[in-house]
DNA sequence: ACAAAAGTGTTCCGGCTACACCCATGA
DNA sequence: TCATGGGTGTAGCCGGAACACTTTTGT
């Protein structure tokens, strides 16, 4: 270790913000205004600030681009991405963070609102630098701490149906599930949801009962996909 | 997103290196010669040039302090670290990465080598820097990741016995596995160890099969940590 | 012969799968 | 009354846990 030589780079952060809208997943993706990629899609980010923590400067880029007060959105990072030649402009390392954000009536009200949207995670075709690995990575990793977490939660409202619950994970892993074996195994692992005690007819049929968050961190034995 | 104004910022990384010495766990940690933190024990790691790659740092910090050529070592990025005041000479953003070593009776032989040392998980105390937080990290990420992955045999010399291989997930996740069901399992996954045709009677007893690793990258239904 | 470790067979049991079945509402 | 989704019961199966037992070496 030599002394405190600093070679010059950009820091910044990039976003994989999710949700899951339609029964869809999908992705929050900016079309590019300024070269380079002139009008391609790329992932929302920015430089970090001096002095800001790297989950700071992902807190701030997200309420950037939804409006969202992002202290209850749930945010982890992916890794980090410093490929040399990965920014034609220059050395920038990019410290890549996944969000996950329920299906809120909230227009995207971003600086450039008109050039950013809610795409199909599936229809996201090629993406500017290398955006399009971040977001499989991201994507990835979504759909493997649906697993043995209760990560799902974080794409629904504070209330929720089971089979609003089970849509998430419908879409989040493309592939159906037994409604009744689904019901069982989040209702009877300890602490997975908590009962709210009203109920719903909002997806037709019998009133469904409303649930919150548990408390649980783990899911033991994971849910299988398949 | 504005020009591409650089904050002043070193960007390093960080190596957790793990392996099993007699049966135990245990990390290459640096004695600190020079402040701050004096004395104290300390990941290896070190600043990335410019033009290279986050993981050819990683990989030449690598051999630098084993001495291991390190094409063939497994190593994976854990996380990245930026806290602002996480390093008081000023801003340093780490990039963390984990290496599995197999034991061998190559001597830590870094710059710095009377100061290095391999030292037990268990006993390593209070680090300099952050990096007790990065080590409790990347043991974490071993420990999960012995469950659905091949990833035990990086600790194992290019042939080994099934107990061998059985030491390392009991010195990994510190808990003892029943011998009998541990040999079917691992034998019985499809591709998860190859038998290398030989026998060996180092460990005593009955002569023991020697394998190699397989060629499969996941474990399905993975191993049960108790 | 005996100790030690390798490897096999077998029983038990919990959790998942698949599906039959009943419940409560809106139209 | 019918369609729709909510929710429960249950039989069968797969895989892990536990452990008895046989095999093959060194001393």
């Amino acid at each position: 270790m030599v002394g405190m030589d600093f070679v010059p780079l950009g820091l910044a952060t990039d976003l994989v913000i999710l949700t899951v809208r339609d029964g869809r997943l999908q992705v929050l993706l900016i079309r590019r205004g300024i070269p380079p990629y002139v009008g391609q899609w790329a992932l929302p980010g920015g430089f970090v600030r001096p002095d800001e923590d790297l989950e700071t400067t992902a807190r701030r880029e997200l309420a950037e681009e939804t409006g969202l007060s992002a202290e209850r959105i749930h945010l982890e990072q992916i890794a980090t991405y410093g490929a040399p030649d990965r920014d034609p402009r220059g050395r920038v390392v990019s410290v890549a963070y996944l969000a996950l954000v329920p299906d809120l009536p909230v227009p995207v009200a971003g600086s450039d609102a008109a050039s950013a949207g809610w795409i199909d995670v599936r229809d996201a075709g090629e993406l500017a630098f290398d955006h399009g690995r971040i977001l499989t990575d991201g994507v990835e990793r979504a759909r493997a701490k649906l697993e043995y977490s209760p990560l799902a939660t974080a794409f629904c409202p504070p209330e929720f149906t089971i089979s609003e619950l089970r849509g998430v994970y419908e879409a989040v892993w493309g592939t159906p599930l037994d409604p009744r074996n689904f019901h069982r195994k989040v209702t009877k692992t300890p602490d997975f949801v908590a009962p709210a005690g009203a109920t719903t007819t909002r997806d037709g049929g019998r009133p469904a009962q409303l649930f919150h968050r548990g408390t649980a961190t783990t899911l033991h034995p994971p849910m299988t996909r398949t």
